[in-house]
DNA sequence: CTGAAAGCGCTTACAG
DNA sequence: CTGAAAGCGCTTACAG
């Protein structure tokens, strides 16, 4: 089958080439009873134009990209980076916007992918993840002036939009909520240490418990995965003072850590309280179900796009703060049994 | 930043834009010394070939395109899609290929979305998932005459190329571990009816079990989420004759299980064996960790990419049979208690 | 309101 | 082995 082009579609109208780019493109320049008669006549033979053509007039690609930094299991078993890209996805489909994804091996490979698609003419604009402190990939973006924005914050990331929601304030208040149900040991079982997020947590935790003057407020590492969490809350049970209550970085490190309590004989919530962040259906899952701190992830995700594209559209954009998550208690936390 | 072109290498390199072009791309035509410069200056300063221009002038996209036909719900739980896609991706950009995904709301959107590729040559071929009987798909495809991988089958998948696994021989070997345990009374929560191997592992199923002299062997319908695989064992529970052994057609659905069964108070696996499809890490996260069908998603995804490359180059392809699941026994099956 | 033409940045026959 | 040129399918000033 061959493809129609636009001298088709300009052929059978009985007009100009140029005439059929500007009823498509919905310029000025045609009639209102031509441009019908183009579209109709567009529809009828279904022709689209090339991309490649179109992209290499000046035109835009309509294609942004979203580099993944994350190896395959942890992409895998993490529902929030398929829930923002089916965000970002509907969003951007719905504007005829391609969504280019690549998953790479480090930040360098991130830059260097960035590199290309930017000389490559693939990509309009890109959305960054994983932000960190003194993140390299904001400087490089800089530099090659592709459109940007940058998933996480607030803060470090220069002058480009981000998109960002309130993990501080989100984190505080769990605190609050298992302080007010009696608890005095509360740890955390943080994610990377290198993500800006991570640290933002890991400073509003530290401060919190300060304020309330909470015993030692211990905050342990580990990757996201189930197994590092599970061996983190071995070690956290396993001290001489025990927390009571744990709040996990994301829902799969919580349920691990539902796992080891059950199987060191503490009951959940009496001897331990557990709170998971990110309220993926896991968390409902599990028995008990988890206390969880969740917010709309796909609609982030399309806040998102809509931000990049008004970017790569010129529009003034002033970065956007999403919705705080918001607590959920369920049957994972209540008050400390006495003992 | 300017974007460096295909002329600016040739004019430092004092030849012309032909001799750069079949430099980069290893055709003859150049000296070899000739070339050496060249790629030397290219990388210098920082050239890559628009990939407009060069979809442009006849050759490839450089793209392929994978469009996902689940709510985001669905697609954020289930590990499978994400493994999927990292396999995918990992393959396609060892070979400077770029993926393109858009998650649709129904086939005929599905279809919709590979006639807009097409006509915009926006990718070079595609990836078909969720495979039906009867899937209108694939005519589309032919007719289209997109290059195009199926992943799944096999049958059913016209003259397109297709990547597989025998879900039918894996469960086989299920129902006979369980048989050998001692079971006589199996169940199985499936996934969609109307996806082609939800159909081959429903026959199977019914096969093996009358080969065997199984009581009634019961499929009861799911959709994937943890809160219908729950609806559906607590269906399966209450029943007069309820079964010492049920199948999940996949992980989150048997995680919903096991906590439904504990909700029961019936203990795992002395009332009840459990059987997840696809062995996830969730699987290893829950306590007890699930028996599990599993299998090398991310190179499933990867031989698929392997397989379309292959057909776009127009090279013979004969479709792929991938690995078949294997049972990793855990926890979750024992012999039944007698009572 | 419409048409003819240049140009985007490549690839690839076609001469030398 | 190398260079000059046509052509891919659009968009967009520029004349009419």
């Amino acid at each position: 089958m061959k493809r129609p082009t636009i001298a088709d579609v300009a052929r059978r109208a009985g007009v100009s080439k140029g005439a059929v780019s500007y009823a498509l493109n919905g310029q000025p320049g045609v009639s209102e009873a031509t441009r019908q008669r183009i579209l109709a006549i567009a529809a009828e033979i279904g022709f689209s134009p090339s991309s490649a053509a179109r992209a290499l007039s000046g035109a835009t690609a309509n294609a942004v990209g979203l580099a993944l930094c994350r190896p395959a299991r942890i992409l895998g078993i993490e529902p929030f980076f398929m829930e923002l890209i089916s965000g970002v996805e509907a969003e951007l489909s719905a504007r005829s916007y391609a969504l280019t994804l690549q998953v790479v091996a480090d930040q360098e490979a991130e830059i260097a992918v960035y590199r290309r698609w930017w000389a490559e003419r693939r990509v309009d604009g890109v959305f960054v993840c994983d932000l960190r402190t003194d993140d390299r990939r904001i400087p490089a973006l800089e530099e090659l002036q592709l459109p940007a924005v940058v998933i996480g914050g607030p803060g470090h990331t220069g002058s480009l939009t981000s998109v960002w929601s309130d993990d501080a304030a989100a984190l505080v208040e769990t605190v609050e909520y298992l302080v007010a149900l009696g608890h005095r040991r509360i740890a955390r079982v943080g994610g990377l240490p290198s993500l800006l997020h991570t640290e933002i947590r890991t400073d509003a935790f530290g401060e919190v418990c300060r304020r309330l003057g909470l015993d030692e407020a211990a905050t342990v590492w580990s990757d996201y995965t189930g197994e590092e969490g599970a061996r983190a809350t071995r070690r956290l049970l396993s001290s001489a003072n025990r927390p009571t209550a744990v709040i996990y970085d994301n829902d799969v490190m919580a349920i691990a850590g539902l796992s080891v309590a059950q199987e060191m004989g503490l009951a959940v919530p009496g001897d331990l309280s557990i709170v998971a962040w990110d309220d993926s259906p896991l968390c409902q899952l599990v028995h008990p179900p988890l206390t969880a701190l969740g917010r709309d992830i796909p609609a982030y995700g399309a806040h998102a796009a809509r931000q990049l594209l008004a970017v790569i559209a010129g529009e003034p954009v002033t970065g956007l703060q999403d919705e705080t998550a918001h607590l959920t208690p369920r049957g994972s936390t209540a008050p400390p049994r006495r003992g």
